[in-house]
DNA sequence: TCTTTACGTCAGTCATGTTGACATATATCG
DNA sequence: CGATATATGTCAACATGACTGACGTAAAGA
């Protein structure tokens, strides 16, 4: 008779493999965020800020749907974000020219300064992780992270063609 | 004079690539929490409930102290969401043999089958990430999310050694 | 013209985090 | 033993960011 947790026994191994995955998401979050957070903190700012001026800086010229397809949250809740980052000048809103009841958003100057600085530490951290760990466990990442969102968001992350490296 | 956004300029393609990992964790954090927080909601609960019962589930007779250390937040706010659980009989609550200052945490029957029923959807997602992705992308994968981790906290994920696989 | 879409707004609620102050029991140290 | 520190809990007030539901406007599309 085996005991059950010893790590002879492939499920155990296995479940084991699965929880630390699990954490390993949890703890890199949790970290991830922390430093933006309290940068936003002295803009009397949150992580939701953060997230619209993000996007909003990848994607110029998107309009609030896109946005809100991207944050799955309703449009009450963005509008209350989006509508002081706006205010307050970190973010331009005009018409569509095709379709002109889209807003098309864009960074203003200031929007892209904070932008900059926000991002700056996360990309930070990944550069030390991605060096620290090498370019093969970076395509390794880049697959299991791949797998771990929902088939629908995948196509954002389009393979590297030939035109790439 | 060549164009700042092609991808043949090495600076581009680092912050591509960056940007990319900053946003793989955005999405699959967002995807990794919806389906446990649906299931929450039937229960009145909201995603701290889950990380206490997926932590303690984890650590049986961990100490108050070690949960606040793991979630980052304040006595305060743990203790609505603590309390709750225990009022409610998901978790049990005992003095410390040792030092009886301490209440050590463990799941009661009815909190370890919450805890796989919310777990089990996110260990899903890990297992056919991990089948999709291969051996050697898991451990791509391993790499560089530790070192995403505050150093302070990786101890948490020691390295396998010979008593493994 | 009628309907649908994109976007906005007002109002109320809930979950989860915060700070600050204070309380109790137990452990530890001089 | 007495003083101090630690582990935990509690009350109160507040902020953020999510939600639902209802309603409104302008523009696009059938």
């Amino acid at each position: 008779m085996t005991d059950v947790k010893t790590p002879i026994n492939p499920l155990f191994l296995r479940e084991e493999e699965l929880r630390q995955g699990i954490e390993l998401l949890f703890f890199a979050y949790r970290d991830f965020t922390a430093e933006p957070d309290a940068i936003l903190a002295e803009y009397g700012y949150g992580r939701a800020h953060h997230r619209v001026i993000y996007f909003v800086g990848r994607n110029p010229g998107m309009t609030v749907s896109d946005l809100l397809a991207i944050l799955r949250i309703t449009k009450q809740s963005l509008s209350r974000v989006l509508g002081q980052l706006v205010d307050e000048g970190f973010i331009t809103q005009r018409p569509g020219t095709v379709d002109r009841r889209q807003r098309l958003l864009e960074l203003t100057e200031k929007g892209t300064e904070l932008e900059r600085q926000l991002t700056e530490r996360q990309r930070a951290r990944f550069a030390a992780a991605y060096r620290d760990a090498g370019a093969e466990a970076v395509e390794g990442f880049r697959k299991v992270m791949l797998g771990l969102i929902d088939e629908a968001d995948r196509p954002r992350f389009p393979q590297r063609g030939p035109g790439w490296r």
